[in-house]
DNA sequence: GCCCGTATCAACCGATCGGTTGATACGGGT
DNA sequence: ACCCGTATCAACCGATCGGTTGATACGGGC
């Protein structure tokens, strides 16, 4: 006897990509589309009504709670809660990371061969990891060549001087003093590999650091 | 009798939504999807071949032609070529701007409902415009209250400083006066609304002015 | 022909930035 | 207990940035 059909969520922020992906999925044995969410608190309210196997889950979800924060949220009520499969646009180190780290179970990217996505699904299913080739090439890459990360705090520098605001302003806006940004700002010029302020920003919208 | 069916040619560098819409498609009546490019020459190559109604165009490609440019060579090929529907995820001043002025029948979003495609399609097709509401929300909006657009020169400018050069270097790659580029600075700075270059980097990424 | 926008350059000045050195303090890990 | 990473602050200095004023030149549009 053959398995029981796999009950997925969808949750993507653009419909004609959910209805695409409905009609894709449902072309495929043993995969049964149970609903789609248009962002990350429905995708919680219908995960907890409609009890899905996977939630296939993407990252970027417009204004609300982003995709990293739901697929936290949906894996942390314990051993009961679905299997989230992440399905995304990027492949930067900093999503992945994350993405993982919040406790999805897979990763796999939009620009993958469909095949992929359907044995991805499976694989989640069954509770096996399921990283797509790049993917796994660009987590071993970092693994054997750690980029330095941001710390939090220079994270949150980071975004101040995304918004243009001068070594004072960010002081204020942080209750630090004007050096402690100097500080902060030099570490993060070393760990991003730049020299201004500018380079900074450009890094770090580049590698998706920022909003 | 009824028409025959749209003939239309698929671009979008995701094979996942690839795959997804032509699914979605497939299930409309009166049209026909008879091909697949994932990147802009795949698209000028198979539409010289296939002779599409209608080119269903994302604007982001990826590495190679962007989306604007495969539409500008799609359209000047006089009447004989495809029309051009433009489905994407922005719905920016800038790219629904540069996409219209090359020469798109229509602009879309992938956030719109389902059937806004399937309508949008058939109006494409015929030649009549397509503009979704939100679309057409913004242009009307633009047109209300025009911003200043960036010069060529300053579109250039603004490219060396989000690579965080500094004025004397921007200067060397653009063979012109260190105070030439400050004035075309300040006169950046009043445009976007800033006060500084990491804020006019800032800026210029979330208009995506910037590549 | 004239006006206006754009691009180019110069010289100036104060404010800010970037880099450095050195210091204190707190927490986690061995 | 010790070390290391992180966060915090101070003082200093040269280089750069941002703003201003004023100028020349070229092109398109009325």
């Amino acid at each position: 006897m053959s398995s029981p059909s796999v009950r997925l969520l969808l949750c993507d922020d653009h419909a004609v990509v959910r209805a695409g992906l409905r009609a894709l999925l449902s072309s495929a044995d043993g995969i049964e589309v149970v609903g789609e969410a248009g962002d990350g608190e429905e995708a919680l309210a219908m995960a907890a009504r409609l009890k899905p196997d996977v939630v296939l889950m993407d990252l970027q979800l417009g204004d609300g709670m982003d995709g990293v924060t739901a697929t936290r949220r949906l894996t942390s009520g314990g051993a009961a809660g679905p299997r989230v499969l992440v399905l995304t646009m990027f492949d930067t180190d900093a999503d992945i990371t994350r993405a993982v780290a919040a406790g999805a179970t897979g990763y796999l990217l939009k620009a993958e061969r469909p095949d992929e996505l359907f044995t991805a699904i499976r694989h989640a299913a069954a509770g096996r990891t399921a990283l797509s080739a790049p993917v796994a090439d660009r987590l071993l890459a970092q693994l054997r060549s750690p980029r330095p990360a941001l710390s939090e705090r220079e994270h949150e520098i980071l975004g101040q001087l995304a918004r243009g605001l001068g070594n004072r302003e960010i002081a204020r806006a942080l209750f630090i003093s004007e050096a402690t940004v100097k500080t902060h700002l030099g570490r993060i010029y070393t760990k991003l590999g730049v020299e201004t302020r500018a380079g900074a920003v450009a890094v770090a919208k580049e590698r998706r650091l920022l909003a």
